[in-house]
DNA sequence: TGTCTGTATGACAACGATTTCATGGGGAAT
DNA sequence: ATTCCCCATGAAATCGTTGTCATACAGACA
C-alpha cells in the first residue's frame, strides 16, 4: 500500500508536509504543494482511513440499528440515511436487529471500540433503559453521537427524531369517521412497542373525541413483528369470531395488506364492507390495488434531520433535542 | 478509553502479555491469565478494533453495495447477509447505489482505503468492465475479497454466487403456457442489466421452444428502475395501444404489482383476463390479492453463500469461483 | 555442579497518519 | 547593518494493538 511515506519521499519531502497539503488548513508553499499533488496523483495515493480513524480516536462510520429492514419503513430511513451520511464523507453501518432484543445489548457493548462517530437507533423495542442508560452513556462519554429516529428517547438525554404518531393515528381515525365508518378496529404492538403504543393513543384518544366507545375486542395486540402474516392471522380470527367493524387502522403498512387480504379472502370488499388505513406509506401501497390509505411517515425528512446532527458536529448550529416530522395521512382507494 | 495498557498495568504485566492472554494461541502462566483476565474485566476493557485493524492490515467490515434497498429483493439480502457477517463477528458496511452509477466508481476509488475485509457486489447494473477491472483488480490485491451476487462476473475472475434467471423465466413462461396463456408479454431492462437481459432470454428461449414467436412490441425494455411506476406505465401504455396479450413475465415482483394495478384499473380480471409473474418472491407477494405468482429466489441461500467466502477465508476449504442458487417457481393467485 | 533446553514474559518496533515542537531562512523594520 | 518576526518545513511523538526478538528463570540431565 502506498503510503504518506512513499508520497513524500517522491516529492522530495518530508511525511508531515504531506499531511499538510491534505489538510489545507496550514500554509504550504504553492510550489512544494504542487509537487506534493503530483506525487499524490503520480502514485494513486489514497490516506488510510483505518490510520486517520486511530489517530483521531474516532472513525468516519455511523452504525443504524433497525428494527427489520425489510420493512418499507426501515429501508426507506436507510437508504436516505446512507445518502445523507454519504454527501458528509460518512458510510453507513447496518445492523438490523431482526426483532432479536438481544442483538442490540451486543451491538451496544461493541459499539464503542469500533470507533464510530455515531449511532442512529431506530427499533421499535421497547427498550429496557434501566440496563441499557449505562452502555449508551458510555458510548456518548467516548464522543460517539448517539440519537434515536422514531422513538422519543430526549428524556434520557437522547436526541431523538420522532413522527407524529399520535396525530398521524388520530388523523386517520377522523378520516374514517368522517365517512361514517364505525367501529373501528387497530392493530398493531401495544404493550410491546412504544410507538405501537402511541399509535394506539392517537387511536384511543380520536375514538373518544367522536364519542365512541374503545372496544377491547376490536383491539388486537399482536405480540410481535410487523409483519403481514400478523395482520392477516389477527383479522381473520376477528372475523371468524363474527365480529362487527367496518374500518381497520393497522400499525404498519404490511399489518394492513394482511388484514385486507384477510377480508379479501372472505370475499369482502375493500373498502365499501371494511375500510384499512396503514402506517408508513413507502413502497407498493400507490400500486397494490385496491391502493392504500395510509398515514405517511416522511422517512427522507427524518434522514435530513439525522444529517443535520452531524452537519451541526462540524460547526453548525446544534439542532434541538427533540425534532418532530409531521406525518401526514395519504388518503387512496383503500379508504 | 481504557487501553492495553491500563489493563497491563493493573495487572503488573506487560501490554504484549495482556495481548497474548486475549488470543490464545501462545502459553500464558495460568495465575498470569487470572490476573489479566481480572484486570481487564475489572476495568471494562475492549480491544479497539480500529487499532487492530491497522496493525493486522485490514478490518472486520465488509461492504455491501446494493441497486436498491427499497427493493424486496435487496433488502432480503442485506437482511441475511448482515446475519451471517454477524455470526462470523464481521459488519456490514451499505452502500446503496440508488441506481446511479457514478457512486459505485465513487465507492470502488474509496474501498481500498477503508480496512474492508471484503467487497459484496450487488448491483443490477451492467458494469462498464472495461473501466472497473482494474479498480477491482487493486481491491483485490490488498486482500479484499470481492466478490458478485446476482450478476456473474466470474469471466473477470470474480467470484460469484448468482441465481438461475434463465430457468427461472424459462419455468415461468411454461407454466403460462401449460395453462395456454398466450401470447405472454416481457417487462424488464434488457438493454441495461445483465440480470435483466437474462431473464429476458430465458423468456425469449422458452417461447421459442415452445414454438412461440417472440413479439417485439410485447417486450418492454425500461431503461432505468425495476420499481412499480415503471411496469404501470409500460403495461398501461401497452393497454391503450389496444396491445393483446394474456400474460406478462415481469422481471422483479415490484414490475410486476404495476402492471397488475394498470390491468386492475382498466377492469380487467387476474388471472382471468391477464395472468402476471414477478421475480423475486420476497416481501408482500404472499399478501397481496391477487396472491403473486413469482420466481423466487432465495436470498438466504445466497447470503449463506457469502458467508461461505468468508468462512473459507479463515482456513475452510476454498468455495468454486461460481455457485448457482436455483430459482423456484412459485405458484400463486395472479398466475 | 555446570550446561542445556524450554517456557514464560518483557522490551521494542511497526501499522499509517497527524500534530506538536523546534528550527532555519527570508523579509521587514529600525 | 542588525534585530526581530513569521512562514515553511522537518523531526519526533502519538493513537492502541500485535508480533518479533531477546532474556531470565526453572528443571533436567550428565
Amino acid at each position: 500500500m502506498v503510503s504518506v511515506v512513499a508520497v513524500a519521499s517522491h516529492a522530495g519531502v518530508s511525511p508531515a508536509t504531506v499531511s499538510r497539503v491534505l489538510a489545507g488548513r496550514v500554509p504550504v508553499a504553492a510550489e512544494t504543494r504542487a509537487r506534493v499533488l503530483e506525487a499524490i496523483e503520480h502514485l494513486g495515493y489514497r490516506p488510510n482511513e483505518v490510520a486517520r480513524s486511530l489517530r483521531a480516536g474516532r472513525g468516519r462510520a455511523v452504525a443504524l440499528v433497525t428494527g427489520d429492514i425489510e420493512q418499507g419503513i426501515y429501508a426507506s430511513l436507510a437508504k436516505h440515511v446512507q445518502s445523507e451520511l454519504e454527501a458528509l464523507g460518512l458510510d453507513l453501518l447496518l445492523f438490523n436487529l431482526g426483532h432479536r432484543e438481544d442483538r442490540l445489548r451486543h451491538f451496544l457493548e461493541r459499539a464503542p471500540s469500533l470507533g464510530l462517530r455515531g449511532i442512529v437507533l431506530s427499533s421499535p423495542h421497547v427498550m429496557d433503559m434501566v440496563e441499557l442508560t449505562p452502555v449508551i452513556r458510555a458510548a456518548a462519554e467516548s464522543g460517539v453521537e448517539i440519537l434515536s429516529v422514531s422513538q422519543d428517547l430526549s428524556a434520557f438525554g437522547i436526541t431523538s427524531i420522532v413522527h407524529d404518531d399520535v396525530g398521524g393515528a388520530a388523523a386517520a381515525v377522523a378520516h374514517l369517521m368522517g365517512q361514517g365508518r364505525t367501529p373501528v378496529a387497530f392493530v398493531g404492538r401495544i404493550e410491546t412497542s412504544a410507538i405501537g403504543r402511541a399509535r394506539f393513543n392517537g387511536y384511543r384518544d380520536a375514538l373518544l373525541a367522536h364519542g365512541q366507545p374503545v372496544d377491547p375486542a376490536l383491539v388486537w395486540d399482536i405480540s410481535e413483528g410487523y409483519r403481514a402474516d400478523a395482520g392477516y392471522h389477527a383479522a381473520s380470527e376477528a372475523l371468524a369470531r363474527g365480529l362487527r367493524f367496518r374500518a381497520v387502522l393497522a400499525a404498519s403498512d404490511e399489518l394492513a395488506l394482511g388484514c385486507m387480504a384477510a377480508a379479501a379472502d372472505r370475499g369482502l370488499a375493500v373498502p365499501d364492507d371494511i375500510a384499512f388505513v396503514g402506517f408508513g406509506g413507502l413502497g407498493w401501497g400507490v400500486f397494490s390495488r385496491p391502493s392504500m390509505t395510509t398515514v405517511s411517515l416522511d422517512s427522507d425528512a427524518m434522514a435530513r434531520a439525522v444529517g443535520d446532527i452531524f452537519r451541526s458536529q462540524e460547526g453548525g448550529p446544534a439542532p434541538a433535542n427533540r425534532r418532530v416530522i409531521q406525518a401526514k395521512l395519504v388518503v387512496r382507494q383503500s379508504a
